[in-house]
RNA sequence: GCGGGUGUCGCCAAGUGGUUAAGGCAGCGGCUUGUGGUGCCGCUAUACGGGGGUUCGAAUCCCCUCAUCCGCCCCA
């Protein structure tokens, strides 16, 4: 292929998939207005050292995913791979936090050197929230519903929330050791995979996907048996929270996320629609973080959904229920009124009238081929418009226009451009 | 980074060594030169991702390469 195209995981959206996008996105917005969010929007290009220090050196996004390179004036620079650390960066960098907490989304594209796969590409797109600030068990069961709700008002069923406390620094130190320990004596029952992450990061052995790994894990140590007992009735009252909320959640103790600053409270929304990349939404508790990146001990909580994953759940809700608010999602917008015009005089007048219906909130399609009267209606047609405009030279020497309804009954009438418009606009 | 599948027109797709590479959808033109939705007719791949090889002859076999998909890994 000597073709021209796009750089492998990287994806042109299409005027369709645009439309889709629109309008979870349009959703989402409204739904973080109604939670009195508010948007923020940071650089796709930082310091790499922003994410060496927020993710963690030794997390495989850093170690081997980045899109890393020097720039003319040789510094470091990474496409950012996760918005949480440009957030807090930002929100430290303009003092935000001296104005008290902040409830903050966003969402933009994130870039991720990885193997391309269903649900997986190279340049993806989150939309995140973010409560810098927020400490109290309310706080996560509050974040939690947002992603919740968000979800179900776009109409997707059948999603699974599970959750899990990774408790504090302590405990998960307590517990590595312990795991480790029970784990070494238990090496040669272990995957290759888990053998190597004995020794990098052995919290992650507790996800493998490998059968023997899995039931051997079914005997060892748990997280939670090893979590403080303050960690523990934090997390007795998030749960509380939720099923007060009609939250249906599953406990997952092997749950385990992949960056360094999640602590305490965890979760990921999976749906059974997408292969093997499962996860739609995931996040959980960083009080480290912002002190961490040079700020004051600040407790925080986000999460980040995965918008192609989201798109590709709401692709099979919309085939599942035809009539459902996913389905309502996908629909494709047709004009209102498309306008038929021939003719010397008639078509630059047609022009104006376009504008004019436009200037008034009218979705308008504006023929340009200068076609036969029976072609351009053939293409009216086919643009799912309720009306036609007819304005051939006829038309455009009277002052008038023919006025045909495409879909329902009625007849056709000539009409001032005046009555036109009124008329249309009530019809919108 | 590792393993497997696939690559024929914008989309779907037949073709598995032998004269001109089916068909459908979409597009364009016409029947219908001022009125659509149906129908009918016509047009649209010197070309089968790219390169090399085997052969009298290849979309069809072999090798390499690229792309894509699925899985591992990772994560949203």
């Amino acid at each position: 292929m000597s073709q021209l195209q796009t750089l492998r995981g990287m994806v042109d959206l299409l005027p369709e998939q645009t439309r889709r996008w629109q309008a979870v996105e349009s959703v989402a917005r409204e739904h973080f207005r109604c939670a009195g969010l508010d948007e923020i929007r940071t650089p796709l290009l930082e310091f790499t050292d922003l994410f060496a220090r927020g993710i963690g050196e030794a997390t495989d996004v850093v170690g081997k995913e980045m899109y890393t390179f020097l720039d003319r004036g040789d510094r470091s620079c990474t496409l950012r791979p996760e918005g949480t650390a440009s957030v807090v960066r930002a929100a430290l960098q303009h003092g935000l936090l001296s104005q008290g907490p902040q409830r903050l989304w966003y969402g933009g594209p994130m870039f991720r050197y990885e193997r391309p796969q269903a649900g997986r590409q190279r340049q993806f797109h989150q939309i995140g929230v973010e409560f810098l600030g927020a400490s109290s068990p309310r706080s996560d069961a509050e974040v939690i519903a947002l992603a919740w709700d968000l979800l179900s008002a776009l109409g997707i069923q059948g999603l699974k929330l599970e959750i899990n406390s990774l408790g504090t620094p302590e405990d998960r130190q307590r517990f590595r050791s312990e795991l480790v320990g029970w784990l070494e004596e238990r090496v040669e029952q272990l995957d290759p995979d888990s053998q190597e992450r004995l020794s990098t990061n052995p919290l992650r052995i507790l996800d493998s996907k490998d059968k023997r790994t899995q039931l051997l894990l079914n005997e060892a140590p748990t997280l939670l048996g090893a979590l403080s007992e303050e960690s523990v009735r934090r997390f007795d009252e998030v749960c509380a929270l939720l099923s007060a909320l009609q939250i249906p959640y599953q406990l997952n103790p092997r749950l385990v996320r992949g960056l360094d600053y999640y602590g305490h409270t965890a979760f990921e929304i999976t749906s059974d629609q997408l292969g093997a990349q499962a996860t739609v939404c995931g996040g959980g508790r960083y009080d480290g973080l912002i002190q961490q990146l040079g700020g004051p001990a600040t407790p925080a909580i986000g999460w980040a959904l995965g918008m192609e994953r989201l798109l590709l759940v709401i692709a099979a809700a919309a085939q599942a229920d035809p009539d459902g608010p996913a389905a309502r999602l996908t629909a494709t917008p047709a004009p209102l009124v498309y306008i038929i015009n021939r003719g010397e005089q008639a078509e630059p007048q047609a022009l104006l009238l376009a504008r004019q219906l436009r200037g008034a909130g009218l979705a308008v399609e504006l023929d340009g081929s200068s076609a036969a009267f029976g072609k351009q209606f053939k293409r009216a047609d086919r643009s799912g418009a309720r009306w036609a405009v007819v304005l051939g030279d006829e038309e455009a020497l009277a002052g008038t226009l023919r006025l045909k309804p495409l879909r329902g009954e009625g007849e056709e009438q000539q009409l001032t451009w005046e009555d036109a418009l009124s008329y249309l606009t009530k019809q919108r």
